[in-house]
DNA sequence: GATCGCAAAATCGTCGACGATATGAAGATT
DNA sequence: AATCTTCATATCGTCGACGATTTTGCGATC
């Protein structure tokens, strides 16, 4: 329950001003916000509240956000408000059309082929970061990792599943020992997680979780050239499987028509 | 009242409430911002100025930007600023430290060299896409911005020719075909910009020219191979020259001053 | 003479309010 | 009856103001 928002240090502010906090229950759409639990500062909470609710699909693309109603529910002026839905637009999760408001980014499948095939280049690079860089100790929390996976897959609950497989991902990359291209990384795997949620979970994990292993295993042996062939053939078959599965859904029709 | 409203993308405000421009002169230091002409949106041309002062050497990093004075500077309203300067922020050109103000960023010799690591693996991959996807006029126009860089080296004024530089690497970036690597390049190429106009010029633009060359020959005659390994030595060439001509001079000791 | 503590200034974070724009509905017209 | 116009509502963009925090200048003390 870390903060994944690829910026880990400075991201405070002050809690100044006098804290009216509670008012009225939302009175428009969106049921799927949850305000989670009430720790933190609010910033975050509000990030991670549009996130989490992206990523379970309570928050279909298309979906309005109006300032008023995030002010309602979190307790806080329209200043932060405004400011987290900036941060949101920049990473691509909410789009904000100019005196229209912002909505639940829609990525179109075009888009989605560019995000992929800008991720296969990310990972590629960073993994064979990895292999020169890795130490064992990493092998092992790499190991660890995969054991969480089998555990997340019995479950059969997507959202846990899916928060394994980028945990993986992002430590694998961790491993390339380059902060902007992690950052890059997360940035894309937050968005991919966003199109997964779109274009339904259907849930290959036991393939994926093979791969994940190839790939920890071609690392540990110093291969290269294995390593990154594992992470692209990886990535080629998790969009392969999403595209295929919905090539044009209920979904994308319902999201053509808030989009008219 | 029609305000000019050409919305040309995604960047635009509308402008309302009375509008107070004129107010007192700033007051503080910064003497290196330049308002720059008045066309425009002001978002973009208080970014734009921020920007061109970091290349021009005028703001050094560690220099404070109070929202105070910008407002006065620009005359507008704190909001508008603060909107600014957190996107100034993401793109690491300046640093927002909580209830302190915002400073030119001052990268360290440690985060420099990842950048470089990061734009090689970025460079690296789009490149190779560009030999797959380009066409023969683009080779045409990077014949024609080849051009340009003679005639902007013959004039010797640096910040013009790390102008075309820029638009160089740029163009071939796009011709890779994919915005969002192009995105996260150009980010990188701005950051790096930041750094060459920290650790000096030195102006070694006769032999930068040469490894263009050499780039687009291995493009147009569709030698991927060779095309990266060009991009790598053109890339690693500039870090070296940059990290050993100013290893820690005095700009460095006037950072730590201002950061003590 | 240097150091510590206190007060005043500067600056930042947040808030409510006002005008402007887009959205949606009701009414008039063809 | 359908369409266009007009008006009311919702929502956004910007502004000035207030409280909180940091910085700084000054004076008392050792």
């Amino acid at each position: 329950m870390t903060k994944q928002t690829a910026s880990a240090a400075p991201r405070k502010s002050a809690a100044s001003g006098r804290g009216k906090a509670t008012r009225g229950p939302a009175k428009t759409d969106m049921g799927g916000i949850a305000p989670v639990d009430g720790s933190g500062d609010v910033e975050q909470r509000i990030y991670q509240s549009v996130f989490d609710g992206v990523l379970n699909q309570r928050l279909p693309p298309g979906t309005k956000l109006p300032e008023p109603a995030l002010c309602d529910l979190f307790g806080v002026s329209r200043a932060v408000v405004r400011k987290v839905l900036q941060r949101l637009e920049h990473d691509h999760i909410i789009e904000l059309r100019p005196n229209r408001g912002a909505v639940i980014a829609a990525p179109t499948p075009e888009e989605t082929r560019k995000i992929f095939e800008a991720r296969r280049a990310l990972e590629a690079a960073l993994v064979e970061l990895a292999v020169k860089r890795h130490s064992g100790k990493d092998i092992d929390e790499l190991h660890a990792l995969l054991r969480q996976e089998e555990e997340a897959m019995s479950n059969a609950y997507q959202p846990a599943w899916a928060q394994t497989a980028r945990n993986f991902h992002l430590r694998v990359a961790a491993l390339g020992g380059n902060p902007i291209l992690l950052g890059y990384l997360t940035e894309l795997i937050s968005r991919c997680s966003l199109i997964v949620a779109l274009y339904e979970p259907a849930g290959n994990a036991a393939c994926e979780h093979e791969e994940h292993c190839d790939i920890v295993d071609a690392i540990s042996k110093g291969d290269a050239a294995r390593a990154v062939a594992a992470m692209n053939a990886h990535l080629v078959g998790l969009e392969d499987r999403i595209c295929l599965e919905r090539p044009s859904s209920v979904k994308t029709l319902a999201q053509m028509l808030n989009l008219a």
